[in-house]
Parts: structure tokens; sequence; C-alpha cells
RNA sequence: GCCGGGAUGGUGGAGCGGUCAAUCACACCUGACUGUAAAUCAGGCGCCUUAGGCUACGUAGGUUCGAAUCCUGCUCCCGGCACCA
């Protein structure tokens, strides 16, 4: 499969109008013109995230134009039904910083050296009332009604602040100011990104693209999310991305492996393939986690990963590299102590709960007594908390 | 503007004067099992110097021997009606 073929269907939602148009866009001589918005309050990204990069960096790859657009403006308005999302007012600076963040942690799927950083502030704050309404000619309630979450919303009484309207219109303006040839976003994009072919069709008669791409499922199967505590983080350390990735369920394999690699899709199918032949899923999964962890950090540290994995949680030993605790010989000996100072237990009772319930163990010895001293060894909490008391 | 309903733990959601640190579910944690998991099972899940104590049920007061539960003010949500260029 060509880099093309797999750029128009690997975690492909949809294509708008076709995935046979955009194939002769890319096929011909010219080059399009494709961006990709984000909120400046996106600081951390999680592998969930990686999807849309990726596409971003095909089409560099491919000989194309990439915008990377920062919605500071659009941020101004926002759905009101969710009381989450409240949209703080941020400087330029917060802005500057945020994506400083976000970049440094996209660049491992992105190369932003080829790619133009525009803020959509620059040209929507200076519309002037009359072109606004000159925009909103080109949209109608109807449109709006027929969208499902609107439906929901009027349908339970909820109420719909009307710059919440001005949404899809703002960010239609973005494509047909950037005059882009193609929009990428997640599912939940898609009328956002229809009202930019909408406005490129009516003002210059110029047939946009829009590219929907799917969401990489969280480790427990529903979508990544950060409230959920199921995303495997581009900043978590190698040990971590592994041990997350080991964590899914078998089901989660080859979705994993589609949405969170670069490997081809002909390897993939091999796996695939394995899986269903009888092959111990674990060993399968493993080779995800190297790859994902290789891609995320290094291929060193993804084997050092694979190493600590193996050693610490399947052969249940103590790993070599734990925080030491320095034991000075006072209150400091109690296991209460010393496990809400460093943190391996929120609150005395928590850790108070572990120990009776034999999470807590020095030198391997379960420590049933939560009144009872310690000595040096190594204290452990669980099968990944580790701290080793020295004298 | 008028009328009515509501605000409880990480979330949903019980409780409606004492037996409430608060049913239940989800999330989470620990243990068992396993191929690390997932699933399943068991236990736990405010804080503390734990046969006890302390702080909590939007917020500020009040009634009462006693309030998450009753009353009042305030703040915020939500529904119905009226009005509407």
């Amino acid at each position: 499969m060509d880099t093309i073929s797999d750029f128009l269907t690997r975690n492909v939602n949809n294509i708008i109008p076709g995935k046979s148009e955009l194939e002769n866009a890319l096929r011909g001589s010219r080059k399009i013109k494709a961006y990709l918005g984000i909120d400046p309050t996106s600081t951390n990204i999680h592998l969930g995230h990686a999807v849309p990069l990726r596409k971003l960096q095909s089409l560099l790859d491919l000989g194309h134009q990439v915008v990377f657009l920062i919605g500071d403006f659009t941020t101004l308005v926002g759905d009101n039904s969710d009381k989450e999302s409240e949209r703080p007012i941020l400087t330029e600076e917060q802005i500057a910083s945020n994506f400083a963040t976000y970049q440094a942690q996209a660049s491992k799927f992105l190369d932003f050296s080829r790619v133009e950083v525009v803020h959509n502030s620059s040209w929507l704050k200076n519309l002037t009332f009359g072109q606004v309404v000159k925009l909103c000619q080109a949209f109608t309630l109807n449109d709006y009604i027929g969208r499902e979450i609107m439906k929901k919303k009027l349908n339970s009484g909820t109420s719909i602040r009307l710059d919440e309207l001005l949404y899809p219109i703002m960010q239609g303006y973005d494509s047909y100011y950037l005059d882009a040839d193609l929009q990428i976003g997640g599912p939940d994009q898609t009328f956002n990104m229809q009202a930019g072919r909408t406005l490129q069709k009516k003002l210059r008669n110029k047939d946009a693209f829009v590219m929907s791409v799917d969401y990489l499922p969280g480790t427990d199967g529903r979508k990544m999310s950060k409230s959920w505590g199921n995303a495997v983080w581009l900043t978590d350390s190698p040990n971590d991305v592994f041990g997350k990735v080991m964590s899914i369920n078998d089901d989660l394999i080859i979705p994993y492996f589609k949405f969170g690699t670069n490997l081809t899709i002909e390897k993939i199918t091999d796996y695939d393939l394995a899986l269903k032949s009888g092959e111990n899923p674990m060993d399968i999964k493993k080779d995800l986690a190297l790859q994902i962890t290789s891609e995320l950090h290094s291929r060193q540290d993804a084997f050092s990963a694979k190493t600590y994995f193996e050693a610490t949680i399947q052969n249940k030993e103590t790993p070599a590299d734990i925080p030491d605790y320095v034991l000075t010989g006072k209150d400091d000996l109690k296991v209460l102590t010393i496990l809400v100072e460093r943190k391996l237990a929120s609150s005395s009772s928590e850790a108070r709960r572990l120990i009776t319930q034999g999470g807590v163990k020095l030198d391997g010895q379960t420590i049933s007594d939560y009144k009872s001293e310690v000595h040096p060894g190594v204290l452990s909490v669980g099968s990944r908390k580790f701290l080793r008391l020295i004298a």
C-alpha cells in the first residue's frame, strides 16, 4: 500500500466530499494546503492526539503544505452546556507558552520546521459586523438544527447561547482565509469543518476537502480522555508508556497498532494473523508496547522499559533503580510516616488501609501491623511503588 | 417579570429531624486468580494520635436536646408561563 492510499484510509472516519476526489487532488501535480486547528489551552497531548499529527506529517512527506492553526480567537466562544470547558481568557504570553509546551511534544510526530503556524485572532478580530453578517448569510438555522447535539439540546430544553452558533462560522472563515484545500480534525469536528467547505464554495467557488480521523481508544476501551485517566501521555516516562500499553485489553491490540504506531498496514496485518492463529497475545502486546515506546522515546528506552516491565511486573522483582529513604532513627521508623511522607499513600488513613489489606511489604514480607517499625530494606506498595530504606 | 424544582463524596444518584461519614452504581485502590492485563471473586474507598475523635451534605444565619434532613437571607443552576424588536 502506498503512502497516499494509507493516508486516505488509515484511521480515517470520513472524507468530504469523497475519498476518490481527494485522491485525485493528492496524485495531481499541484501542492495542496492542509491545516489542523488546535485549542490554545492545549498543553499536554496524548497518543490519541497524535493521529491527526501523523496525517499532517504524511502530507509533508508527500510534499504538500501544512498549516498549524492556533484557535486563540475561537476560544472566546464556546459550548455553554459543558461547565467543564469554561473558557478562560488567555494572554498572549500564556498562549505562546502553552503552544511551546504543545509543540515540544507534538514534534515527536510532526516536523515543525516545515509547518507554518498561525493564530486565527490575527484575521478574525478585524472583521466588521457587516462582514460577519455576510458570512452568516451562508448558513441557515436549519443546518444547525439538523445536528444531533443541537437536537438533543433543544429537546431537553438546554439553553443554547447564540455565540455557540458563531463557532462554526468562525472556523469556516479560517478555512476561507487560509484558502485551505484540506482540513483535518476529529469526528466531532465534522460539522465545524464543513462550515469551511460552505464558505469556500460560496465565496470563491472552491471545493475544499475535509477529513475527519477516528479516535484512539483509551487503555480501558473508552475514549481516551484526561478525566478518565486512561490516556497515554507523550510526557509519560518510557516505563509508564510501556506499562500502560501492556494493560490494555487484548481486543485493543490491533486498534492500538493502527492508531498508535507508524508501522505499515502490512506489518499490522501480520500481527493480526498471528493473533488469530493463536499466538500468545501477551507477546504481541509486548511488541506493540515496544513500538509505541520507541516512537515516543527511543528504541533504547523502549528496550529498557520492556526489561523493567518483565522484571518488576511479571516476575515481581524489585527494580534496580528506586528512590532512597534515609532512616534517621526516630519517628521515621514508623511505616505510616514513611508511606505518607514519600507519597506512597495519600494520607495516613490510606496508608493504614493498604497495610491492613496486605499491600505493603518490606523485603517481600507483608507488613501486617501499621504500628510496626521499619528496618533497612526495600519497602513496596502494590506492585509498582518502591522505596529503598537505608540506615 | 411571575410560578415551581434543585444544589450531597472523583462522577451519577439515594437520604427528607436522631440508628448518616451518609444506600447503590461507576471510577479508583489492595488482595486472589492470570499470559502483564481484561474478565471474575474478596475487601476497601473523608481525615486523624481509631474500642475514640474531628471536619463535611452550595453559602450565611436560625429553630431544636439533636439537622444533609425544618425555617430565613444570599449565590448559582434548571423547568413552566408571560413579555419580546
